[in-house]
DNA sequence: ACTGATAATTGATCCAGGTCAATGCGCGTT
DNA sequence: AACGCGCATTGACCTGGATCAATTATCAGT
């Protein structure tokens, strides 16, 4: 945790809100990121209530997997998660990486059942949305209504982003993009956006941007030596951000 | 159009309906693959009021193009289109292709504009939803939204699944696997699942699936050799569906 | 019906990144 | 603190599909 010590004061009381069930919504230090963005005082009572609070989560564990039916969206709390989505041959896609105040599930709402699978990358723990009674509130509250297709909306445009990156760039843009979109997440919920943990593996990186593990790792001991970054282990500092951003294309 | 004559009733009349202005959602041979779908009556009628029906675009005519303000999701009423997303420097990906009764623009909501640009691939129309007066809807009528969500939720799922094979698949198997999704969705349409057109261009294809047009033109003629597929043209017939399922993996 | 432009096919060659193989390292466990 | 194992790095080599180049087919516009 070395790296994470340059937190803002937005965080700070994460560990405490994490174990006070009975805190709600908006003394979450998440407010600002979550879904309960915009809602009015009483509503925000509502919902809080069909919340499930900060469910934890160890490193490797399903949130769930593919093929069991839809019940509910959960959002990240505090660590992170992958989404992956499997052929019936084995290969698998990981389809993204998820952090606090992110939205893991909304594809399942169509089929009702989810068809990718999310497992914990670390410690972590989420707040789970059951849909029905969300769907319940929709009448009563259109702000959270637009809220969560803004948060769809957002998703599907970012997959858009990604589908560019896998189908038309380098292995070395797709490194550099990926390395400054962590940066520009992190730096969102108040993170230092030039050195943070690479929770994800390295097989889990190169899985995630259609590269093989060989040649992620080949890039990053190359971008190292040309000063853009500063890795060790699973730490990294990006040391030259601008020529990062031109290695995007 | 000769490959086209084997239509159900379901479309027998869409070229009628298509210029009779006046007439209601309910009549339109889309219905059951449209938004409306399981709305009341009444709901129905104040939704059909807020619908620019039936705009024409020509071929290569644009929908909307990226980085202009959002304002509508459109449903595509007859033809056919593509949205790309582009890079500063002119390199562009095709994100995907959209049919009668399927979505254009949703992944506009959350930035209010346009990050993708809509070309129509041959005469086509569309039926234009002003997004602000459906969010108006949004408190009386449960339903439509409903049916919002799970429409941005197919579509995200659909990425999803994309993202593999752009990330996984080789050459053979993207291919094999953009046919059929195309014959699906013309099956899902009344037309028939094994002869339909290609609207769009082989570049085209070849940009979606992440590979070059020789690629793409290469594998055809093999698919054809192998006898997989018989092609003149824009026109295919799948001729062996279940050896084509095969080579998705 | 003609025609120029654009799209598609086909062949030859090349290379980015994959695969295979060997070694090194870090970390959780005892 | 030592062990062991999965993760990461590095090197050597290979290949699927890209790129380059040259025809040929198609089709929109006159």
């Amino acid at each position: 945790m070395a790296q994470l010590n340059n937190v803002t004061p937005l965080f700070k009381d994460l560990a405490k809100v994490e174990h006070e069930h009975n805190i709600a919504c908006k003394e979450c230090s998440l407010y600002r990121l979550c879904l309960p963005l915009g809602l009015h005082s009483n509503d925000l009572a509502q919902l809080d209530k069909i919340i499930k609070r900060s469910q934890s989560y160890s490193r490797g564990q399903a949130l769930f997997s593919s093929d069991t039916p839809f019940k509910s969206i959960f959002v990240v709390r505090s660590g992170s998660f992958k989404t992956t989505v499997q052929a019936s041959d084995g290969r698998e896609q990981v389809t993204g990486f998820y952090f606090p105040g992110e939205f893991i599930g909304m594809d399942a709402i169509y089929e009702q059942a989810y068809k990718s699978s999310a497992k914990a990358l670390e410690s972590s723990s989420v707040c789970e949305l059951p849909f029905e009674k969300l769907q319940e509130f929709g009448t009563t509250m259109p702000q959270l209504q637009v809220q969560m297709m803004s948060r769809l909306s957002k998703e599907l445009s970012g997959d858009k982003t990604l589908m560019f990156l896998l189908g038309k760039k380098t292995a070395e843009e797709k490194l550099a993009t990926f390395l400054l979109s962590l940066s520009r997440r992190f730096q969102d919920r108040g993170f230092s956006a030039r050195d943070f943990q690479l929770t994800m593996s390295r097989g889990d990186i190169a899985n995630h941007l259609g590269l093989a593990v060989e040649t992620v790792s080949r890039l990053f001991t190359r971008f190292q030596d040309e000063g853009l970054i500063s890795l060790q282990g699973k730490a990294i500092s990006l040391t030259d951000q601008d020529k990062l951003k031109q290695l995007c294309g």
